[in-house]
DNA sequence: AATCGTGCCAACCGCGGAAAC
DNA sequence: GGTTTCCGCGGTTGGCACGAT
């Protein structure tokens, strides 16, 4: 079911992800947000690609994100989308609250394709499979609905339920940002104000100027408000080796602006 | 007990579109 | 207006789990 971890030509990590790289991922993203997919895995100290990162987030990070096996309303909506709109698995999900494309894929390809097969069979046909057609009931997949909902299982139980208090509260409706702090209206935003900062921020100095970070630059972000934004006590400790977008950004290749501004 | 076949799902890959330059 | 970069989507694959033989 996982993929066997490798490493590939450029040195970048493949395959399945580890406790530790989820741990990474989301501490980083929740609290940066993913202001750039392709530079991410970087500063936040992940060997991965960027595109990996961004799959892992949205497939099974991502606060919000539902597990566990799919109910009878959820089937049926899936049929009756995918009749309405064929494989636009996007566009399906988006009704979907709580559920992945790639989660709805698979599940279609798995269960749903058969059913739509069986339905063109005449009636009398369908009646003699019906009763194998009833997937939810078995033992596998009461374990899998167990054993999947928690997402957050390298959290403590305070801290996590803390933060699933949070997530119920979040819109369902709301797929197109991604229920990320930075991700909506901050694809384009303007930096300017950011430099004005303190350039070698790092995050263990953070905390204390963590409300002007998040209120200034992307103030325009009202999206994320309905979330109640992050329970910041649940994030995990923040490793070492994450870096401070824009500081790093700063010392690594903006020499000549750091010049500019001092 | 060993082998084989199938189901399942996480992750990868390649492409197209949008935005930035 | 052309090129580059990034993101998101949909198809496909890899490999574990589990039942059948």
């Amino acid at each position: 079911m996982v993929r066997t971890t490798g490493i590939d030509k450029s040195g970048l990590k493949k395959g399945a992800w580890s406790e530790e790289e989820d741990n990474k991922l989301r501490a980083y993203v929740l609290r940066y947000g993913h202001w750039n997919w392709q530079q991410l895995p970087k500063f936040a100290g992940l060997s991965r690609c960027g595109k990996s990162c961004r799959l892992r987030w949205m497939n099974y990070l991502r606060p919000g994100v539902k597990r566990g096996s799919f109910s009878e309303e959820e089937e049926e909506l899936i049929l009756k989308l995918h009749k309405e709109l064929g494989n636009r698995w996007s566009a399906i999900t988006a009704r979907l609250p709580g559920r992945t494309d790639n989660e709805v894929k698979n599940y279609w390809h798995t269960h749903l394709r058969k059913r739509t097969k069986q339905d063109s069979k005449p009636k009398d046909k369908i009646e003699q499979t019906s009763e194998r057609s009833q997937p939810m009931e078995s033992d596998a997949d009461q374990n899998k609905e167990s054993s999947a909902i928690s997402i957050f299982h390298s959290t403590t139980d305070q801290n996590r339920s803390g933060l699933e208090t949070e997530i119920a509260a979040v819109p369902a409706a709301d797929t197109n940002c991604e229920l990320s702090p930075l991700s909506c209206g901050s694809k384009h935003f303007d930096g300017g104000d950011w430099f004005g900062e303190d350039s070698n921020s790092s995050v263990e100095s953070l905390p204390e100027s963590f409300e002007s970070f998040w209120s200034e630059p992307f103030a325009l972000d009202t999206s994320y408000s309905n979330l109640k934004v992050i329970n910041y006590d649940w994030l995990p400790p923040v490793e070492e080796e994450f870096t401070y977008p824009f500081s790093s950004f700063l010392d690594e290749d903006m020499d000549w602006f750091h010049e500019l501004i001092q």
